[in-house]
DNA sequence: TTTAAATTCTACCTAAAGGTAGTAATTGAT
DNA sequence: ATCAATTACTACCTTTAGGTAGAATTTAAA
């Protein structure tokens, strides 16, 4: 049980853009060194945020990438739900088709505590929250 | 964010055997049908419950499966182990590496809540816990 | 106007998860 | 002994996630 990859890419990137957008523009190629990721696959996932209106992009040279509101506007659940990684509210923990509390299943009120605080931390972090120094990214 | 569908499967059939077998044992057959899981796919499952020795089977006719231990011995989380699909100590939400209380990602905080209320519930619910009748398998 | 540094687009490749097919081995019942 | 019902084994197929390649487009600066 984790998130996907893409996800945690992406989750990274808009963080490491607040943190840095002030001083200058983030080009791919700044953000896929300092982040370690694969530039191409990069690329790919940076044409996903701007179609998602969560970066804009500054095309030719000295072009690059900054976010389009500001970082207390986007959760994590908001950048999730882009990559289908959020957690759904009918979504099944044992995978039965829809499981509310007419039609438990055998997991259900056990699963429902961690699963509300996951749903609250991911709806209320933003980026801004994870993009404060002193942390990795 | 989700449990992949092989830990899905397993949980329920372990769970489903544990609420059958005293009535009889259980065919891969029955397992399938009743669970709704392809048989092929099923019995690949089974093999695996097998060597983990979770379960013991009987080959040759009017043969099947069934628990080898009582089942409030089998947690949650040993079943998630099986399948890699636990939650592990170190294991970053961002998937940075190793990250802890030294060298945080900066999700760290916020995560250790959840995720220890998670583990908590895997650790805790048995296989006997949630084998309970009354909610759909 | 050319060049170089950047994003964008299209298409493909690889690995892992999920799933299927066919056959061999085992065993109780006839 | 044969048969039918079962698990076990080996190998493959399909879909999705993760990743790569190359050329097109855009643009600031020389």
């Amino acid at each position: 049980m984790r998130l996907n990859s893409t996800s945690q890419y992406a989750i990274r990137i808009l963080s490491y853009i607040a943190r840095k957008q002030d001083e200058h523009i983030l080009s791919a190629h700044e953000l896929s060194e300092a982040l370690n990721i694969p530039y191409k696959f990069l690329t790919k996932i940076m044409t996903k945020l701007v179609k998602a209106e969560f970066v804009e992009s500054v095309r030719g040279r000295d072009g690059g990438f900054r976010l389009k509101d500001d970082p207390e506007k986007i959760s994590i659940d908001d950048v999730l739900n882009l990559f289908n990684d959020s957690i759904k509210e009918e979504q099944c923990l044992l995978g039965i088709g829809a499981c509310d509390t007419h039609c438990k299943c055998a997991m259900h009120d056990q699963w429902m505590k961690p699963k509300l605080l996951i749903q609250k931390l991911f709806r209320e972090s933003s980026i801004k929250d994870i993009s404060k120094k002193g942390s990795k990214i």
